[in-house]
Parts: C-alpha cells; structure tokens; sequence
DNA sequence: ATGAAAGCGCTAACAA
DNA sequence: TTGTTAGCGCTTTCAT
C-alpha cells in the first residue's frame, strides 16, 4: 500500500501482475484540481448544497467522468453524521409475505437513493434487538417487523436513538413510527364473508400465535361472527406456529378436535396454505367440506388449486408509506402511524354467498 | 446542532422536550480519557490488533459500559479503508430459492460480524450493473446472482474492483470467484430419474431462459437422456420465464404443441411448480398422465399433492462456501471457483422406477 | 460565487 | 506495553 513508487527499472513492470494497475482512487481533491477549482467548489457542484457558476460545475462533472470519481461515503458520513443506508429487519425473507415487503422496500429505497442493510431475525427477539442495536449504530433509520412487540426492544436502545417504523406489527413505545394494515376490520371481513359464504361451523387455526398482528385479526374476525349472530365462545381457536407447517399442524389439530368444521379462518396465508394442503390431503375437498380465508394475499394464494380466498393487504403501499414515514422521521419530522386499509380477495376456496335481493 | 449551550435560565428547561435527553455519543476519545489511557490504548483494546495489560484492557471494557460507547463505523472506514459490509445481488428475493439463499447468506454473514447490503435486481441487467457499481464503491466485496452472465458487468467496474463471487450463475470474467451447483450433472440426473420411471415421451420447459444455468441443467438433461438412448433432437424444449406464470405459460404451450408428453423437466422449481399448476387445472393427474421433476429443492415442492420430485441444491452450503470464498478473496487469497454435487429427491410427481434386478 | 482551513472519529506509524 | 501525532476524504463555516 505505502509503496507507490514506480518500479526504478522497466524490466519490473514486465512481472505476471495478477491484478491491472490498482491505482488508488481518486478523490475530491482530485477532481478539484483537474477541475481548477477548490474542494469545497467541488463539493457543493456534486452535491448541490450550494449555488455554483456554470462553468465550474462543467468543468468538475468533467473532471469527474475523466477521472471515474466515486464519492467516499465513509468520508462523507463521518463528516455529515448521515450514511444514507437504512435496516431492514424482518422475520423471515422465506416467506413469501416478508420477500414481497423486503423487495419493495428495497426496491422503493433504493429509487431514492438509499441502501438497505437486511438482517433476519428468525423470530427470535434476541436477534432482533441485537440486529436493532447494531443497525442503531450503523444507519440512519430501521424498518422493523418485530416478532415479539412485548419486549419492546426499543427501551434498550443506547442514548442515540434511530428513527424506527414498525412495519406490520404494532410496537409499544413512544416515537416510532408505525404502518401497518387494518387487522381487526380485515378479520371481521373475513368473518362475514364465511358467514355469507355458508359457514356453519367456524374456526380460527394459527389464532394463538404470538404476533399481536395474529391476535388483531383474531379479535376482529371474533367480532365479525357476532356481527352474523354467531355466539364466538364456540368457535376453535388453535395454533400458534407460523409458515405451511404451522398450517399444517394447526389444520391436523384441528380436523382431530372438531372434524364437523365447515369454515377457517388463518391468519396469514402461509397458515392458511400449509392448512389447505393438510386438509386436502386427507381427503377433504374444498371448499365443498371445508372453506378457507386467509390473510396477505400473497402471489402463490391465487396460483392454488383452488385459490385461496384471503384478506389482501396492500403490500406495495405498505412499503412505500413505511419508507415516507422514515424518511420524515429522519428528516426531523414526528412519528406517525398510518393505517392501511384491505379488501378481500374472494376466490375458489369459499364459495359465493347468496346474493341479497 | 450548533447549539450546544446550556439553557441560561432554569426556566429554560421545562419546556416540553420532544425527546429525551439527546446527548452527544461518546468517542473513542472520551473512553480513552475515562479509562486513563491514550486513544491508540483504546483502540488496541477493542479492536485487539496489538497487546494491551489487562489492566488497561479492563479500564477500557469499563469505560466502554459506562459509557455505552459504540465504534463510529463511519470513522473507522475512512481510516482503515474496509466496511465489514458485503453486497449481494439477487434476481428476485420472492422466489423461495433466491429467498433461501438471502437468508442462510445473510444469517452467516452476520455471524461472522459482517453486514449485507441487498439489491434486488429484478432479473434486469441495468439495475444489476447500477448495483454492482455502488457496492463497489461501499462495500468490501459483492456476492452476486447474476442476471445475465454474458455482458460481463465486471469489466465496466471503476478500476478499483471488490472482490466478487458469483453464486448459481457462471460469469466470464477472471479474478471472479464462483460457487455453483453440478448444473449439468444434475440436468443428467433428472434425466434418468425421468426415463427410469418410465417416461417415453420427454419434454424440457423453461428450457430456454436466460440465465446460464438454465442452459446447463438443459444440456445435462438432454444428455442424460441420450445416456439412455433417448433421441434427444426429438426432446421438445420450450419457456424462456421464470417463476410459476413462467412455467405456467411454458405447460401451456407445451400441452397445446405435444398433448401426448409425459414426461417434463424444469430447471427451476418455480417454473415446475408453475407448470404442474396448469397440468392440474387442465385435467392431467401427475404422476400418471405427466411425469414432472424441477430443480432446487425449495420447501414449497415438498408440501404440494403431489410432492414435487427435484434436483436438490445444498443451498446452505452454497452460501457458506460463498462467504468463505468472498471473505478470502477480500483478505487477499485468489479467486476460486466451487462445484457443489446435487441429489436427486424422489417425491410424488414422478413414479418410482422399475428396480434393477 | 469562491477559497482556505478546520475537523468529524478513528487507526497506525513512529517514538519512547 | 504505551503515548504522540498525523491523516484517511469529505463538508462546512468563515472570510473574501
């Protein structure tokens, strides 16, 4: 590295050199001197700060092609305080409803100039607030799915708090941020189509699991039955266990329990898939024996056969609020929390209610 | 920011404080003097780079709570010129393969004290290359899943170039390092899996997408068969997308070309999954009508009726086996290029063979 | 509209 | 083993 000096003799360059010449990169100071301006001239046309005569921003946009000038961006983040790189930490990239908010986030992020630091918590609170802690030191900003909102993992930040948005899930604490869907209105939308749909004998398979995203969308599909006039002390609620083999195992536990079942809800569709599947396996057809809702909308749900009817959030719209949010945030404006509406998504898996006159 | 005095009058103080107590985050600087050392003390002391008295050592772990110091990440890039962040670019972080891989990467990065940055590339060569750009300029080193192995995005790089892995995909270009499947030993594999269980009619979907892997699972496949003494010029090929409406419309086409196949390869799972999909929903009960087996083992082949016979990649391997390479190609050692060996996973979409006596 | 100069927080020569 | 000091590349007062 410190031996920059040219070879004294021409024979050396001659050497089988593994790499092509690794000249050092150039910096600002660079550009401003091919340029024929200062530093900071040079600075305020690359980064707009500051109003600069033609000329001189010709002539540094120039020097910067000529040169292939990168900015440094720890240079510049250690002056500026700001790396314009945000976490995002998400439970689980495998399943699909988490992959489809990560590519949109990044995708929205980096459109606007950002870079996304991903850490996957696998559930598990300790990671997460591990992954927050790091990424509190490391961004500028973290979109957080947090598996376990109890914790509230934020109280243990140090002193320098980051903006945070909690993304789909709710998080006690005051000064975060939050988007998330309409949980209990999508749960009781659910109810009433099942009941609509001729339901008779309801029940809930993955209601107990432990996001409170779960417990909202349990509670309103709950309220949604009694809506219909259905008494929900006698609705099933099992399950805890996320992803096709919590459905699965859910959907086992269930058929086992109360085999009269005619109507499920689940509260992601991962659940609800995984409990198609279990349910179709053993020999059950639907939606003729068994109907079933649940809850994303995610791309494979409308590839099934039959396709599941499911509460479908606006995922795009999700990201890009969560990103606004976050960037307000960081820009010093307040928190917010923003609640998005859903809608179903009516397919093979319940079959059309009677139409009222 | 500037405007760090005290509040001259106690008054002062009492107004409603947005937030809590925004201190100024400790430096190496302040723990040095807390401890009673010199910054270079410090330094050594976290970082561990030269011996330090245990005593000193102490007084700096002490500090560093008391404190609750953080290393500015910012500061110590620009000084030691490394980031301890890597890149990785992937086509689609919905498809559970890519999804997968993102995860055991990621997980095992940062279980070695590494940070990754994503992009998503979308498939499109354009981003990829944006991508590939900017992590050159900000991260140590690129894991890359690359769209399109032909334009050779590498050589565009600024002259300083990361360190670069290729993952799954193949890429012309030297002092690149490489991990991949036996893409052609694994197309074999498919392919005598196919005839022994008793296919006579054979037929390649997605067979002529982009990505070069496609192309060698499609080779090995058609060589396979001719292992067989399959005339593989009357193997129809057809499908150039990917993901399930890829291998959706590929069934499509192929079903309406040669309605009498029965017997299909895929190269990826999602285009096989895609295509037994339509199979279904046209009638054609797998494995009896239709044989089918895909490519990458995803855990989504294994949960549908019937389970989705597939050449299994070890993706945990592969993406630690990317990490090692990455990281010694960043501390200095040359690029190398990695085969992984695949397996054939016999499941429910094709019939068993007849057992050799 | 421009330039000179200071300094963000850290690590690595170099000296002791 | 420790401390002193310089400087990584950038932005930003401040002065012109």
């Amino acid at each position: 590295m410190a031996t920059t000096d040219r070879a004294e003799f021409p024979g050396e360059m001659t050497q089988t050199s593994p790499r092509p010449a690794a000249r050092r990169p150039a910096t600002l100071q660079d550009v401003a001197r091919t340029a024929g301006v200062s530093p900071s001239t040079a600075s305020n046309a690359l980064t707009g700060r500051r109003r600069v005569s033609p000329e001189a921003l010709d002539a540094v946009n120039e020097a910067v092609r000529l040169l292939r000038y990168r900015v440094n961006g720890s240079a510049r983040s250690l002056r500026t305080g700001a790396t314009a790189t945000m976490g995002l930490i998400a439970p689980d990239v495998t399943d699909p409803f988490y992959a489809e908010m990560v590519q949109s986030i990044e995708r929205d992020a980096r459109d606007r100039g950002w870079s996304v630091i991903l850490s996957d918590s696998g559930f598990d609170p300790e990671r997460e607030a591990e992954s927050l802690r790091h990424m509190a030191a490391t961004t500028d900003g973290v979109i957080l799915f947090s598996t376990d909102p109890r914790r509230a993992p934020l109280s243990e930040l140090p002193a320098d708090h980051v903006p945070v948005v909690a993304c789909d899930e709710p998080i006690q604490a005051a000064g975060v941020g939050a988007v998330r869907s309409d949980n209990f209105g999508g749960g009781r939308l659910a109810a009433h189509h099942l009941v609509d749909a001729g339901g008779t004998r309801f029940a809930m398979i993955g209601g107990l699991g432990r996001l409170a995203t779960s417990a909202e969308r349990r509670e309103g599909f709950l309220a949604g039955l009694r809506d219909r006039g259905v008494d929900s002390d006698r609705v099933l609620v099992v399950g805890r266990e996320y992803g096709l083999d919590g459905g699965r195992a859910a959907m086992r536990e269930l058929l086992d329990v109360a085999p009269d079942t005619d109507a499920v809800f689940a509260p992601t569709d991962g659940q609800a898939i995984g409990a198609m599947f279990h349910a179709q396996q053993s020999g059950r057809t639907i939606p003729d024996d068994l109907q079933l809702c649940g809850f994303d909308g995610i791309i494979w749900a409308s590839h099934l056969s039959p396709a599941l009817t499911t509460v479908e959030q606006d995922r795009r719209a999700m990201a890009s609020r969560a990103i606004d949010l976050l960037l307000g945030m960081i820009a010093g404006e307040p928190a917010e929390t923003v609640i998005l509406p859903v809608r179903l998504l009516a397919q093979g898996s319940t079959r059309v209610g009677p139409r009222p006159a």
